[in-house]
DNA sequence: CTATGTGAAACCATTCTAGTTACACGGTCA
DNA sequence: TGACCGTGTAACTAGAATGGTTTCACATAG
C-alpha cells in the first residue's frame, strides 16, 4: 500500500494557514479547499498541533503556525501525521520458524536495510521545507507571495 | 501503514531457496520457515516469476532460481512483489479545490519530492543484493554457507 | 494410476483510511 | 449574560488492502 494522503494534506494545511489572514483558515475553509470534510482537517491540525507546528485553541477560529514555514521541513510534516519509529516504514512477518537458520536470522539481516532505506527517504524530506513548496507554487501561479491572499473557496 | 511482510518474505524464499537442495524447497516448507500458509508463498513466488526472478513449474516440487543471489539487487525483489509506478509510494489528495491556488497546484509542487524520496528508498534497496542478506545471515550464525544445507524444518 | 505439489479462485477476519454525524466545550461579540 | 461559531473528540461507516484459509483443477514424478 502508499503512503497516506495526510501528509500532503499536512502541507496542504500548513501552506493554507501562512497565506491566510489570522482567524480566516477555519477548518471548513481548509477542508474546501483540500476538497474533503472539516473533522479530517481537524484531526490533522490536531497532529500538527502535538509535534508543535501549529497552535489550535478550541474555540478560537483557525490555527497559527508556531514557526514560519521556512522553518518547517517536510520531514517534521511527515513525522508528524505518520507517526514511524526507526526502521518501520517496513513491514517484518512475525515469528518466522527459529529452528530454521535462514527463518531465525532473516529480521536481523534486514533490519540494516530497512533502518536505510528509510532513512534515505527521510533524508530527502528534511532537505525541502514547506516554504520551498509554497514557492513552487508561487511560481506555478506566475504571481508573487502577496497574492495568495485572493483566494476563492467557492 | 507500513510496506508490507510481502517484500521480506519474498527474499527469505529466495534465500532459502538458493542453500536447498532441488526438489526440496516446497512452498510448504518455505512457509513453514517463515511461518505462514503454503498459499501465501506461492502467491509469492508467482510474483517473482513473473518478474523473471524464479522458475516454477506446476506439478514439480520447489521452485528454481533464474539467477544467483548475487545477481538479484534487493529492489528487484521489492518491486516484483510491491509493483509501484514511479511516485506512486505516497498517495495523493485527489480533486483538491481548482478555485484556490495552492488547491489547484499542490500536486504539481509536491510530485518531484515524492519522487525524489521514493527514488532514494529505491537506490538503498538496489545497492544490496539478496547474496548479501545471506551472507549477513551466515555471519550471523558463524557458520559457512555450505552448513546451510542442514536446515531443520520442524 | 497414484502421490504430491503447484496455480488459481473464492472467501474471511483484521486493519487502516477517510468520510460523516453528533456533541460538549471554549471564545467572541453583541 | 447569552447566542453563535468553531474546535476537539468520540463513534460509526464504507471501502480497500493484507494475510490466512479452503478448495479444486491440473501437471508431473514415480
Amino acid at each position: 500500500m502508499n503512503i497516506s494522503t495526510k501528509f500532503p494534506v499536512a502541507v496542504h494545511t500548513l501552506i493554507l494557514l501562512s497565506v491566510s489572514p489570522p482567524g480566516t483558515a477555519t477548518s471548513e475553509m481548509i477542508a474546501s479547499s483540500v476538497n474533503t470534510n472539516p473533522v479530517v482537517i481537524r484531526r490533522i491540525t490536531g497532529m500538527l498541533g502535538r509535534a508543535g507546528l501549529v497552535e489550535a485553541r478550541a474555540g478560537v477560529a483557525g490555527a497559527r503556525l508556531r514557526k514560519p514555514l521556512a522553518d518547517i521541513t517536510l520531514l517534521e510534516v511527515y513525522q508528524a501525521v505518520n507517526g514511524m519509529g526507526e526502521g518501520e516504514l517496513f513491514a517484518v512477518h512475525d515469528s518466522p520458524n527459529p529452528n530454521c537458520e535462514v527463518g531465525r536470522n532473516i529480521q536481523a539481516a534486514m533490519n540494516p536495510i530497512f533502518i536505510a532505506a528509510q532513512r534515505a527517504l527521510e533524508q530527502v524530506l528534511e532537505q525541502t521545507t514547506v516554504a520551498d513548496v509554497a514557492g513552487d507554487i508561487s511560481q506555478l501561479e506566475g504571481i508573487q507571495l502577496p497574492d495568495f491572499f485572493a483566494v476563492t473557496h467557492s
